[in-house]
DNA sequence: ATAAACCTTGGAGTCGACTCAAAGGCAAGT
DNA sequence: ACTTGCCTTTGAGTCGACTCCAAGGTTTAT
């Protein structure tokens, strides 16, 4: 799979898909004989992860880390295991912030839909 | 209250509190006698509501769309009503895809747990 | 066989959101 | 009065994550 289709299939700017690789948040994509890039299944899924994880805030230097303990094989299990749970953590609190912010903008929101007047004061505490 | 208790109080720089203020993100703060900012209760209430927001992901361009608004009075009641609904919509999107998140690496992360081998492979799909 | 549409790299540019530094004013303690 | 610490503004610097560009190689369609 080329890199444009790629692109189309996840909606990533070909761009980003480079730059991932570039940086090491995911590893060295498979290349044809013309040095074009050449997706395979597997970098397909690290790509996926790539994209969940980004959407969920998680950073690239996180991602990299990631990868560098994965390509030290099965030594560093406990340590990705770490990691992972670590980000788990991170994004339930995450979770928590978005939903109270969106519970907080939906009360605002019914105010304005109830057409009162001069609510912003009420939204903040 | 001056802005290092205001800082402290909601654990933000003041760097970013003036920074908020200069961009229109929040209205102008209150000022003492000699020039120094004296937040008062709405002061606090925007500070409130703006990191609430960015906390959701919500960008600085919005807020200064939604304090605009809200500075032009009344008229603009059903435009910033629009614009939360908006917003709304965008961070339930996000929650989502946070979830989303959340669940694939908690499946993974239990994968790790259960201690057994290369695992990534399961992860993407 | 030639143009259009891909692909490659390296490096520079952009953008949002801070974050810091400089130069100076004010305030509280000794 | 002096030091320490907080405050002000303006303007520049940083950082993460892209995003774009140039120069050139490849593939596909006509």
């Amino acid at each position: 799979m080329k890199i444009k289709e790629v692109s189309e299939k996840f909606d990533i700017p070909a761009d980003t898909l480079r730059y991932w690789e570039r940086e090491g948040a995911i590893p060295p994509v498979t290349r044809n004989a013309a040095g074009y890039r050449d997706y395979d299944e597997e970098d397909l899924d690290w790509i996926s992860f790539a994209k969940c994880m980004r959407e969920a805030g998680v950073s690239i230097e996180y991602l990299i880390e990631y990868l560098t303990l994965f390509k030290q094989g099965d030594v560093t299990l406990q340590a990705r295991k770490d990691l992972l749970h670590e980000q788990l953590a991170t994004i339930a609190q995450r979770l928590d912030e978005i939903q109270h912010t969106y519970d907080l903008i939906k009360e605002k929101a019914d105010h304005y839909e109830a057409y009162v007047e001069g609510y912003h004061g009420k939204l903040a505490n």
